[in-house]
DNA sequence: TCTGGGGTCCTAGGACCC
DNA sequence: TCTGGGGTCCTAGGACCC
C-alpha cells in the first residue's frame, strides 16, 4: 500500500501563508523571466487560466478579474518543501520524495490508514499551512490517481462522493463504487499518460481509466510501448513500481536559463555560460560526483519569426572534475566554439554529462604537478561561503560584476520576500 | 514587447565488429 | 547482374513527469 501526500497548488499556498490577503483570490505563480504560470490557485483555475500559460496572455485579468501574478520564489518553496515533508513523513515507515511538493510514503504495517491520513493532513495544515491531498491505493499510480480524485473531490463539489475529498483511500472502497469511480475520471489523469499517449487512446475508443484498466496488458505493449503496459498493470493493482527512498544520484546536471532580453554579443553569453557552470558544479559537488562532459548550448526563440540559431557542443574535459574553473573554461571553450553573431538569442545553458562518483579515481602519470587536493578545499571554502552569505557571493571572475548582469540576468519584477531563509526579510508580528 | 527549468526512461537507427 | 548474419554500443529524439 502507498499514500501520495501532495501540497495543493503549492507555490501559491506557500505565498499565502505569509500573505493572508491573497486567499481567496485568483493568483498564479510564475516561471523564472515572469514568463508563464506554473502555478494557479483553484480561483486562477476557474479563469481557465492553463498551466503554462504566458503571462501576457492572462495579464489582462490583473484589471478585469483581480489576477495577482508573482514571481517564482525558489528558496521560499524549498523551505516550505522541507517543512512539510518532514511532517508527511509521519505517515508510515518509509518515504520517497517524488517531487517539491509530493512524497509517496510506503504503508507497510500501518493500520487505521484513513484516519491517520487525515490526522497527518491536518498537522500540516495547521504547523506548516500548506493545505494537502492524500490518496491511498495498492500500487503508486492508483496512489496517484487517488490523489488526484481527493483533491478534485474537494475543488469541484459532486464531481466525486463528498467524503472522497481531501483524502481519498480507493483500497477501502466497495468494488461497484470504485468502478464507477474510474468510469467518470479521464484516461488522461493517469500518471504516465500526456498528451500524445492520451491522443492516441482515445482514438482508439479508450477514454475513461475504466476503459484502460480493462485492456490487456499485452496488448498495450505490442500497441503502444512497455512504459504503458507498466502503467495498466499497476491500474489493475499489480505494483511494478517500488518505493525508491534513497534515490541515486544525478546521471546529468544541468543549469540553463532564458534571459531577460535578447542577447547578441559573445561577451555576455560567456558571462551567463560561466554562472551557469558555476551553479552546476555546486549541484555536482553536493551529490559527490565529478564530470567527465560539459555540452554547451544556444538558441533563438522558437516562437518569435527572424534568423533561427540553435547549437550545442559537448566539450571532454582532461579528467573527471567538479572544480568550478575546470567547468567554466570548458563550458567558455564550447561557447566561443558555437557562437555566431547575429542572432538574438534568448535563451543558453550549461549541461555536466558522464557523471560518476568523486571516490572513484582514475590514476594517471603526474605531469604538471598535483594540486587536486588544494583545489578541492578551495571548492569547498566557496561552497561554504556562498551557503552562508548567499549564492554567488563568490564565483569565478568571468562571470561579471553585477552591472553586466542587466544584459542577460533574468526579469523578476514581482517576486516576494525570502520570508523563512534570510533575516532581513523575515516578516514582523505587530500586535 | 512578451512563452520555464530540470530531470528520467525507452526506442530506433547508425557505426562498428567479427 | 550479384554483396550475410548477428551482435554491441552509442546517440538523437520522443514521451513523460513536476
Amino acid at each position: 500500500m502507498f499514500a501520495l501526500v501532495d501540497g495543493n497548488n503549492f507555490y501559491v499556498s506557500c505565498e499565502r501563508v505569509f500573505r493572508p490577503s491573497l486567499n481567496g483570490r485568483p493568483v498564479v505563480v510564475l516561471s523564472n523571466n515572469d514568463g508563464c504560470a506554473i502555478a494557479r490557485s483553484n480561483e486562477a483555475k476557474a479563469l481557465d487560466i492553463k498551466m503554462g500559460a504566458p503571462w501576457f496572455q492572462i495579464r489582462h485579468l490583473e484589471e478585469s478579474a483581480g489576477l495577482v501574478g508573482l514571481s517564482a520564489n525558489f528558496t521560499l518553496y524549498g523551505d516550505m518543501s522541507d517543512r512539510m515533508m518532514s511532517l508527511a513523513a509521519g505517515l508510515g515507515p518509509t518515504q520517497e520524495i517524488y517531487s517539491i511538493d509530493e512524497s509517496f510514503i510506503g504503508l507497510v504495517g500501518v493500520r487505521d490508514v484513513t484516519r491517520r491520513a487525515r490526522a497527518i493532513r491536518a498537522r500540516i495544515n495547521g504547523w506548516v499551512g500548506i493545505p494537502c491531498g492524500i490518496g491511498i491505493a495498492q500500487t503508486k499510480t492508483l496512489a496517484k490517481l487517488a490523489n488526484y480524485i481527493a483533491k478534485t473531490a474537494e475543488r469541484k463539489p459532486g464531481s466525486y462522493p463528498e467524503d472522497l475529498a481531501q483524502v481519498c483511500n480507493l483500497a477501502a472502497l466497495p468494488a461497484s463504487d470504485l468502478e464507477a469511480i474510474l468510469m467518470t475520471t479521464a484516461v488522461g489523469e493517469v500518471w504516465g499518460v500526456g498528451r500524445r499517449i492520451g491522443l492516441q487512446l482515445q482514438e482508439a475508443g479508450v477514454n475513461t481509466v475504466l476503459d484502460l484498466i480493462r485492456l490487456s496488458p499485452s496488448t498495450v505493449r505490442a500497441r503502444w510501448s512497455v512504459v504503458l503496459e507498466k502503467t495498466v498493470r499497476e491500474l489493475q493493482g499489480q505494483s511494478c513500481i517500488e518505493m525508491d527512498d534513497a534515490p541515486a544520484p544525478k546521471k546529468e546536471i544541468a543549469c540553463t536559463r532564458s534571459f531577460g532580453r535578447p542577447v547578441r554579443d559573445l561577451g555576455p553569453l560567456i558571462e551567463a555560460v560561466s554562472e551557469f557552470a558555476g551553479r552546476a558544479g555546486e549541484k555536482l559537488r553536493m551529490q559527490h560526483s565529478v564530470a567527465s562532459e560539459v555540452q554547451v548550448f544556444a538558441h533563438t526563440s522558437p516562437f518569435r519569426e527572424g534568423p533561427k540559431f540553435s547549437k550545442s557542443i559537448v566539450v571532454p574535459l582532461r579528467r573527471p572534475t567538479a572544480d568550478t574553473s575546470a567547468l567554466v573554461s570548458a563550458a567558455v571553450v564550447g561557447m566561443r566554439a558555437i557562437y555566431q553573431p547575429g542572432f538574438d538569442l534568448i535563451k543558453a545553458g550549461v549541461m555536466l554529462l558522464d557523471l560518476v562518483p568523486d571516490n572513484i579515481h582514475q590514476c594517471e602519470l603526474d605531469l604538471e604537478g598535483d594540486d587536486t587536493k588544494d583545489r578541492t578545499r578551495l571548492m569547498s571554502a566557496m561552497d561554504c561561503l556562498n551557503g552562508r552569505f548567499g549564492k554567488g557571493t563568490v564565483h569565478v571572475a568571468s562571470t561579471g560584476l553585477d552591472d553586466h548582469r542587466r544584459e542577460w540576468g533574468m526579469k523578476q519584477e514581482r517576486r516576494t520576500p525570502q520570508y523563512t531563509t534570510k533575516w532581513a526579510e523575515v516578516p514582523i508580528a505587530r500586535a
